[in-house]
DNA sequence: AGACCAAATATGGTCAGACCATACATCCTG
DNA sequence: CAGGATGTATGGTCTGACCATATTTGGTCT
């Protein structure tokens, strides 16, 4: 189990490691935020001693990490920008460990379970402590319904899909937890073409949007035991075939 | 709300999403797996018709991504080579936005008492039903028990913390869900520094031993709603800044 | 035959320079 | 003053060269 590790254990550092690391302490240094522009590669490479091309490799994989935007021209938006895009970081993760086996369909499916059955059992809780909330549980659950009346009026499985993403991504944010949401978002961008072929095998979707009103009304009920068990059954509904607990 | 994909919203894919693009194609189709080799920079620049340092920029973000490793020289071991290392990905991630305060701590405690939470319900309740289990669980408890003795024996706030990531970390391998684990590990190693300082502030480690074994007790018992319980107390007394529910 | 050492070679790492594409800035003209 | 032509800063890409590393190959000595 421990044949991790194997590669590059010491070796010294690639230059565009050590970019990287000198951006990071520049960032946390002068208090750089979203909507803050990094210099120029070319004035990068001469500050730091390195090639424009190792320059242009740390940029990339900023980047990816959602961290930076380029944007070619001239003007206040031109150049690397911070941002702050964790999303499409973490669904290009998911998608390429799923792609390369290294992390099941099953375990996607459980670990949506896992968020999404503690996000309802919250929402609940909070319902239940009225307004004291900053409201976030409050507009989650009229989108909740709103996302339901629309895969009612949705006329092929792929349109559902997109309102039932809505739905469960609304559920998420009433845990006003940014960073759970992110990672929800990333789990059913993976999970979209698995939901549409599931929605396809029902047939009928009368018993998926029975389990959406009973989510629902779970939470505006302040029961959050029944919320939690009204998504795990859901889960089990949506998809039969994983190895879902319970 | 709606101010994201501002930037490249269409324009022409860069010559590097192209190679990435292609090359997760071929993933797919030749189903490659982990261990598998990747062509050599040159060869896949001629392949696919772009410069040697586009093929470098895709590769950049596949090891970002945790999905190959590159390594010089000769041999078998040599070149790109597939791997699967979400890990450091994560850590990555979660460490630079949280530098950018897009993510803040209290959502990164929350997320981590999410999972653990549920973690440690499910490893009760499969405790419970014997060991029908793929003894996952069972050697999971057995390391949960090791690492209370080992921060029994730390010296120091650095090494008890060491011990304390293995007991968490345990812990959500009980859950028997890699993608979980491996979020685990990544919240646990943006947490470390914080621990500490936790741990610092405490300065008696006794409440949080308590916990541990209370912990431990209660999935060993099989009693899910305990084992919850423990956990949320235990973070609380942890991380009592945090603005955690409850 | 075997052991050891040296050269060849394949692979990633890095740099320099050139040129293109884009989009704002500037200036000139009517 | 409006509008278009030109300038320029910025990222995007390619080429070619050279370095660093590690294995493979082959020769040489014992």
């Amino acid at each position: 189990m421990t044949t991790e590790e194997r590669r590059r254990p010491d070796a010294r550092p690639r230059a565009f490691e050590e970019v990287l690391a000198r951006i990071e302490e520049r960032i946390a240094a002068d208090g750089l935020t979203v909507g803050d522009r990094l210099p120029g590669e070319r004035q990068l490479a001469e500050q730091l001693g390195v090639g424009r091309s190792s320059v242009r490799e740390a940029l990339r994989v900023l980047e990816t990490l959602g961290v930076v935007a380029s944007q070619a021209g001239r003007g206040p938006d031109a150049g690397a920008v911070l941002t702050s895009r964790p999303g499409s970081a973490l669904t290009d993760l998911l998608r390429l460990h799923l792609g390369l086996a290294a992390v099941s369909l099953d375990e996607v499916i459980d670990t949506r379970l896992m968020i999404e059955q503690l996000a309802a059992a919250r929402a609940a809780a909070s319902a239940d402590t009225a307004s004291t909330r900053t409201a976030t549980a409050g507009t989650a659950t009229a989108r909740m319904a709103e996302a339901i009346a629309a895969m009612d009026a949705a006329r092929d499985p792929v349109e559902f899909v997109e309102h039932d993403i809505a739905f469960h991504l609304a559920l998420a944010e009433a845990s006003g937890n940014r960073l759970t949401v992110a990672v929800m978002r990333a789990l059913r961008d993976v999970l979209r073409r698995y939901a549409v072929d599931a929605v396809v095998r029902l047939g009928d979707t009368g018993g998926l949007q029975d389990d959406h009103r009973r989510i629902h009304r779970a939470i505006e009920d302040g029961d959050a035991e029944a919320a939690a068990a009204a998504v795990a059954a859901h889960l089990a509904r949506a998809y039969p075939d994983s190895g879902l607990p319970a």
